[in-house]
Parts: C-alpha cells; sequence; structure tokens
RNA sequence: GCGUCGGUGGUGGAGUGGUCUAUCACAACAGACUGUAAAUCUGUCGCCUUCGGGCUUCGUAGGUUCGAAUCCUACCCGACGCA
C-alpha cells in the first residue's frame, strides 16, 4: 500500500491524496462503502460502483460468524467471494465490543449531544449485570453470537488472522470502542488495554505478512485511536498509536476511533490528527453525516465509512443538498419529480419520488435499493466534490454554501 | 315469506353485564437511525383539552339494570338453509 499526498489544504490539516492497493487507488478523502456481511446492503457490486464507490469495508466479527473466515480465504478474499473487484478493507470487531457490549438492548449511539442526560452522571453506571452479547476481558472479548448464541473469544491475535483469511486490502487493529456513558477511569483502563492490544495486533501482522507466499497479496494494518471526548487522552492515543513499532515495522495508517459529542468532534479529530504522522493516510471509523464530512477533511481525514447512507435509505430516508427527506411521508405520494433533479444516480435519472414512495408503502425490496443507489452516491460524491473543492482551491466556499443549503 | 347465524373504531378481528375508547394485527400519520444485533425501531392513531381532564362511541330505536358493546323487543342490513 503506497500513500501520496497531492495538495494540502491551507491553514488547515486538509490534504488530498491518492492510495495505492493491490486492487486499485482510491483517491482521498474518500467514503468507503460499508458491506458488513460482504455485500453492500441491497445493492449488487455493479449498483455499488456507478454509485462512484471505490473501496469497501466488510466486518471481521460477522464474516468469522457466518460464513467463516476460512470459507471467505478458500474462495479466494473477500473481494474475490462477493465480486468486488476494487480496494477492501475489514474492520477488526472492535465496533461490536461496544454494540453488543455497553450498547447492548440500550438506545445509546456512538455520537452524543453534550445536553446528553447520561453524559452528566458523574459516576460510572454499573450495569455489569445488564445483558450484553460482549464482555471485555484483560486478553480479549468474550462475544455471545448473536446468531446462534455461540461463545467466541476474540483476541488481537484472533482478530489478525481472521482478517488476513479474509484478505482485505486493509484491515485494522483490534481496539475497544469505548461507550460515551463510560466515565473517565473507564476510559483511560480502556484505552491502555486498546494501546496493549495494538500491538499485539501489529505482532500478529507482522507474523502472518512474513509467512505469506508471493501469491497473495500483502495487506496493510491500520492502528485505532481511541480517547472518547477527552484531550488528554486523545492526544496521548495519538502519540502511543504512532510510536507502537515492531523492529521499526509501524502501522501503515490509522483508524480513529470511538465515540464523539457531536458538539467537539472537530476537536477531537484535530487533536489527533495534529500528532499522527502526516505521511500515513487517516480513516475516520463511522463517520458521517456530511457536515461531518466537510469537518473530518478540513481535520486532516483521508477516509470516512458509515453505515448511513446504506441504513438510512433502507429505512426510508433520503439526502438531498436541502436536508434529509422521509420519503414515505404524505406530501411526496404525489410528487411526480426526481429527488433530485440535477443528481446523476440511477435512481435520479429514472425514478420519480411518487414512485419510490410507493415502493416503500409497498415494502418492496426494489424501494431500498433505489434509496441506498441515491444516498451512496450522494455521500460518495459530497466527499469527491470536497476533494476537487481543494484541488480547486475553494473548499471553504464549498463548504459554507452547501452547509447553507443543507443545514438550513 | 319462515328459520338460523351475524352486524364492533380506516380494515380484519377480539371482547359477550362493571376494571371498555374497547386486546391484537394491519393500514394511516409523525419521528429516530453515524467502524450494521437493523429492509429496523419508537410514538400517535374517536372528538375536545388550560394535558388535570371533559365529552361521545360497538347497525338503528326503544327497554331491563345501580351499571349494557355484552341481556330483552322492534326495525334495518348481510350470509346461509327451507319455501
Amino acid at each position: 500500500m503506497i500513500f501520496k499526498i497531492e495538495k494540502k489544504l491551507k491553514n488547515s490539516l486538509g490534504r488530498v491524496g491518492m492510495l495505492e492497493t493491490p486492487h486499485g487507488v482510491i483517491m482521498t478523502p474518500a467514503f468507503v462503502a460499508v458491506g458488513t456481511k460482504a455485500t453492500v446492503k441491497s445493492l449488487n457490486p455493479e449498483q455499488v460502483r456507478d454509485a462512484g464507490v471505490e473501496v469497501v469495508l466488510g466486518n471481521t466479527y460477522h464474516l468469522f460468524l457466518q460464513p467463516g473466515d476460512e470459507i471467505v480465504r478458500d474462495s479466494g478474499g473477500i473481494g474475490k467471494f462477493m465480486n468486488w473487484p476494487g480496494p477492501t478493507m475489514t474492520d477488526s470487531g472492535g465496533f461490536q465490543v461496544f454494540s453488543l457490549g455497553a450498547a447492548y438492548g440500550k438506545d445509546i449511539s456512538k455520537i452524543t449531544k453534550i445536553t446528553d442526560p447520561s453524559l452528566l452522571i458523574p459516576e460510572r453506571f454499573d450495569d455489569s449485570d445488564a445483558p450484553r452479547l460482549a464482555k471485555i476481558g484483560q486478553d480479549g472479548v468474550s462475544f455471545k453470537s448473536h446468531l446462534d448464541g455461540s461463545i467466541h473469544y476474540i483476541t488481537p491475535e484472533k482478530s489478525i488472522q481472521i482478517q488476513h483469511n479474509l484478505g482485505a486490502d486493509i484491515i485494522f487493529a483490534f481496539d475497544e470502542c469505548t461507550s460515551p456513558t463510560e466515565d473517565l477511569r473507564y476510559q483511560g483502563e480502556a484505552l491502555e488495554r486498546t494501546h496493549r492490544w495494538a500491538e499485539r495486533s501489529l505482532v500478529e501482522h507482522l507474523k502472518l505478512e512474513e509467512q505469506k507466499n508471493e501469491s497473495i497479496f500483502p495487506q496493510a494494518l491500520f492502528g485505532i485511536v481511541q480517547g472518547g471526548r477527552e484531550e488528554s487522552l486523545r492526544k496521548q492515543s495519538a502519540k502511543i498509536i504512532s510510536e507502537i513499532n515492531v523492529d521499526g515495522k509501524y502501522f501503515d495508517g490509522f483508524g480513529i476511533g470511538g465515540s464523539f459529542a457531536k458538539e467537539d468532534m472537530s476537536t477531537a479529530v484535530r487533536w489527533v490528527n495534529e500528532i499522527l504522522p502526516e505521511e500515513k493516510p487517516r480513516h475516520l471509523l463511522g463517520i458521517g453525516e456530511p457536515e461531518d464530512l466537510f469537518m473530518g477533511v478540513e481535520n486532516g481525514v483521508d477516509l470516512f465509512d458509515c453505515v448511513l447512507p446504506t441504513r438510512l435509505g433502507r429505512n426510508g430516508t433520503i439526502f438531498t443538498k436541502t436536508g434529509k427527506i422521509i420519503i414515505m411521508n404524505t406530501k411526496f405520494r404525489n410528487d411526480f419529480g426526481p429527488i433530485e433533479k440535477d443528481c446523476e444516480c440511477y435512481t435520479c435519472k429514472n425514478y420519480v419520488k411518487s414512485y419510490i414512495a410507493h415502493l416503500f408503502h409497498g415494502k418492496e425490496m426494489l424501494a431500498g435499493t433505489l434509496a441506498s443507489i441515491h444516498n451512496l452516491h450522494f455521500i460518495v460524491n459530497l466527499v469527491k466534490k470536497i476533494r476537487q473543492s481543494i484541488l480547486d482551491d475553494n473548499f471553504f466556499e464549498f463548504k459554507e454554501e452547501f452547509l447553507k443549503g443543507y443545514l438550513k
């Protein structure tokens, strides 16, 4: 994997670059489509590609459980398995430590608002008796399969082994995505744990790379920075993760993970990217909304991934330049215009809102597909436009103009 | 014409003397969703409301009863059977 920076955004951390992988080039900043179970939900690879997607992200935990990482390996790797010829990534399962752990069965998001009352609780809320499918040990995480209840212990080594079997071009260290409801003391403990796991991930990765024969593509490993909303922890994490090395071999790039408050996400990202080595790519995990993408790029992020375009699409919420719309709302039943008249996506070129609303009301499968195509195109294209605006020296103008219309 | 069964909120369909504005499902309406446990979930869903409550509903009209969607009578409507 080779990363080249083409141009920097003046007076900020932003940059435009290119990331070369064994399966093709990613023009950064780029939005990565999420294909957790080796499929971008409701879309086939041609539709994903036509939406402008350059790279797809699968998930270690899900593919380990089903169909099993060895099956993916034996089929020729995740890209071949899912018929996606381009670059691929896999997440390590670290997010499931949160989503199946602290967040399981609760109404908790990794993105909070400062006004969220749960953040005002000074003491850590002890809910260790609450049912959860992921339980953290010092050595790894015990997962109770959401599919059949079977127990699986995932260590950093195990996650890396699985990811080597899955065979994505870029893989991530096993981390703990810490819940925003945890107190500072816990955040610190979790951070130390994530750092230990990062080093073990790197050791295992280098070992497996060494054992590979030439017929197998080399993989790049990204370390993950955590630290929640806390400045000292974020900075400490960025420093430690970027310095971790085994015999002079470092992480190939970095993920920025964990929970954020919407209001101060930009500062958290800036703290980290001011410290991470400039010449390596940074991936802001699980973000985001259009305004978050501008924020991330401006603060030095090269890659984003998020389930939002496809999840919102399947659930009937559609991105437009003037804000999100809920296509099932009554007013769209007889709206015979496209979602966006100047949109180049397949959905907008061929269908009107009335029809898409009809498909959703009728619970037709095509509904989620058409909405996902548009949403994915919208977000992927937004990042491409942001990229171009940096090349054209009008990033800040573009940002202001877009957000003025979008956030209204 | 006679007989039997049945008519419940937008729909289907519970309820068969009080705890009934009436279980439940669907539809409808609104909302949520940020490294996917998710083509999912939440709320509203008779009318009015100063959100305390007030008022009116179970084919129609009467009646019995302290009290009726629930019992009785008549009528209207539907299905089936016999003429």
